[in-house]
DNA sequence: CGTGTCATTTTGTGATCACAAAATCCTGCG
DNA sequence: CGCAGGATTTTGTGATCACAAAATGACACG
């Protein structure tokens, strides 16, 4: 059988690309919710087949997702999620921590009250979560809660550098999550939100450093005892 | 005519994506020393027969590239050099001052007393090319310069990270410096040499962190005169 | 029962094709 | 001479093919 865009189906939207940014979000979301593990390699032709498109716009993609170290292409051209190491977790927490709170400081401007309130429904149900042990859904919230701030800053240079790092740390930490669980979680968010409705710059920077650091800098160790 | 490939050439080392990388290379030694000009639009066909390979390695390639914001998909979906903006120019400058001088600290242990020796070779270079006025070679060494520096700190999150700052601003500051020419643009590389030398952390961040403001900031009103 | 070897399958890569959208060029009209 | 409109070319995208390398599995031998 052919693929999808073969049969010809109604959908009016087909346009400029829009296979291979529908085969994009798919993955990345992937990614960022831990369906992907790391050390377990990915397939050209096993995720068109999934998706239902030709390996063409797949090639395209994982390429992409490669050149953001959010996917490893080894040397006999296999690919795969980059597994963790102490290191490169290290590496990748002194990073968020410079990038994340001077993003979120140039984002404060343009947060209005409507956000804050937007961000304290989305905390609600990162709570939720918590309790009832879903990590999935805690992932894909906690990067909610953050992008939503960030991308108040329009950035368009610091935003794909963040991105890039979530991607990269993302399905390790789901992995972490499965291991630990998620009732040890902490985060800083409503401290964040007071200093978004403050208006507090400092505030705000000390509140996403510090929920860097408890979220993702407590469980440092936990690789470093686990082989 | 087909292309290079199907000809049997004797060419012993054609491992695997061997194309690709060859084709990447060229396109990023390219961006950084300003062969491609900002708007200009690159289109796939034409590298593809102007490296003397089939699109299919270009296309993945420019996805590459356009995934590390070297590159800009625009809607209709013609790839060309993003133009810089000045809110773009001061988002890379403060990505710069943040990731750069941190990474210098984390290289200064491994490097050793011949990198200081090297890097004072390349210097020296450098300041030919600024007599010279050729700015195409003082983009290249400069880049060589500093990248000596950050490559020795093994990184593999932070590092690529700035590869792609410098990607998004190279090919603006050739454009400047082709229009203001070399001659007075001052560096602050003698006195990050003398730091790797002395071993002094604070030292080198400080030099990296002048030496990207001297080499950058200061040109950063010439896109507010200029149109 | 373990192990090395060979056949089979899977997989990435480069190339080419078909198609639609966009850009470009050319022409004819005002 | 300027400019709108249509034909032509260019270009990106998705699909498929051919090929070589690598991974996998089967199987015979010690």
């Amino acid at each position: 059988m052919p693929h999808r865009r073969s049969a010809l189906q109604p959908g009016p939207a087909t346009s400029r690309g829009a296979t291979r940014e529908q085969v994009d979000a798919a993955v990345r979301t992937g990614l960022l919710t831990g369906r992907f593990i790391p050390g377990k390699s990915v397939t050209i032709r096993g995720l068109a087949a999934e998706l239902g498109v030709s390996p063409m716009p797949v090639r395209e993609v994982l390429q992409r997702l490669a050149a953001e170290n959010a996917l490893e292409v080894k040397s006999n051209g296999r690919i795969q999620v980059p597994d963790m190491t102490p290191t490169r977790f290290d590496e990748v927490l002194k990073a968020r921590l410079l990038l994340e709170p001077e993003l979120a400081e140039l984002a404060l401007p343009n947060l209005a009250a409507g956000d804050a309130g937007r961000l304290q429904t989305i905390d609600d149900d990162i709570d939720r979560c918590l309790v009832d042990g879903d990590a999935e859904a805690y992932l894909r919230l906690n990067h909610a809660f953050h992008f939503s701030i960030y991308r108040a800053s329009g950035s368009r240079v610091l935003l794909p550098l963040i991105d890039s790092l979530w991607l990269q740390f993302a399905p390790f930490m789901r992995t972490v999550y499965g291991r630990v669980g998620t009732a040890s979680l902490v985060d800083r968010h409503k401290e964040a939100i007071r200093a978004i409705e403050l208006g507090d710059k400092d505030a705000l920077h000390a509140a996403i450093a510090a929920d860097i650091r408890d979220g993702m800098g407590l469980l440092g160790k936990e690789i470093l005892a686990g082989a």
